[in-house]
DNA sequence: CACAATCAAGTTGTGCACAACTGAATAGGG
DNA sequence: CCCTATTCAGTTGTGCACAACTTGATTGTG
């Protein structure tokens, strides 16, 4: 009955209609949307106690691992611009966890610092891990191949555009 | 004070210290978060010429597939809730894609209709995926791998809190 | 019937994401 | 040395996500 459909691009198995695909991609890209927002909300709980959101934990997450360093430097960890991490990190600040700095060599550059508050918090936010893993029903060598297989998919995605 | 590296909860293998975790956990968080955030940007280039957002897109995708239907449907099938869709359909309305109105048998309800230049959009709509399944470089069984994991960890997280 | 509980959609307020822009500082080329 | 281009942080404006609340309709129970 099919009197084959347009092969339309390379590397996709041409013998999907477009129109299946309007519905696989469905599938996908809400897929990845849901699991996105659904850990928002496991860690949305978690960090509650910590008075922090999930996109100033993933902050906090990089001072703790690498200490002081640039925005830039944390923009290009967490893959946001300034016009997202300025005012996270300025409510960072407001809640005395952070200090921000004029870099002396480049007074161009802000440098961002853990205050002692700040850097305590990590006691707080090490259990937080567990908690999550526990709450994903999945095993270490899962998580690890899932990992792997989404830095490849923002690999390329970054690479197709962006 | 524990001497003894807490068992805390099951299916995580105790063998892995905390501070380890935080570590991994970082990797896990940030990937879908990355993940999903590329996905968005590769979205936003490819829906432009329609004029969609990628959650707009998303909700025209369901009335594509289902029709006309109520906004609460169409919250369950996105996991929206009317915080969120409310103001996305007054700008789907805005742009002439979707006609809202009051169901006459429950004056509760609002049921979303899409406007015959919102029926035509679809047409338009149809190369995208193929377009979307190309940048992310990853075969059709892949994807489909990823979508099943992906199903899973929502249901695990959406039971887990939420 | 009356009235409390529930339910749908919408509103308000906070925070994130990102494009486009501003302003100040630095680096580089003539 | 000057002047242009680039870089870094920040600001503005739009849209999404979600909690908490409001409003009006419906349902259930006494």
């Amino acid at each position: 009955m099919t009197p084959t459909p347009p092969p339309t691009t390379g590397p996709v198995s041409p013998s999907v209609s477009d129109a299946e695909l309007l519905r696989l991609d469905h599938q996908v890209c809400f897929s990845l949307h849901a699991a996105s927002r659904a850990f928002g909300g496991v860690y949305r709980d978690a960090l509650k106690d910590l008075g922090l959101t999930y996109p100033q934990y993933l902050a906090m997450l990089v001072l703790w691992e690498h200490g002081p360093q640039p925005v830039k430097a944390i923009g290009e960890q967490l893959r946001l611009d300034s016009g997202t991490l300025s005012p996270l990190l300025k409510r960072l600040e407001a809640a005395g966890l952070v200090r921000r700095e004029r870099s002396p060599e480049d007074e161009r550059s802000v440098t961002v610092h853990l205050t002692d508050e700040g850097a305590e918090l990590r006691e707080r936010a090490l259990p937080v891990p567990r908690r999550i893993l526990a709450a994903t029903g999945l095993s270490v060598e899962e998580i690890l191949g899932l990992q792997q297989l989404l830095g490849r998919l923002t690999g390329a995605l970054d690479g197709a555009q962006g």
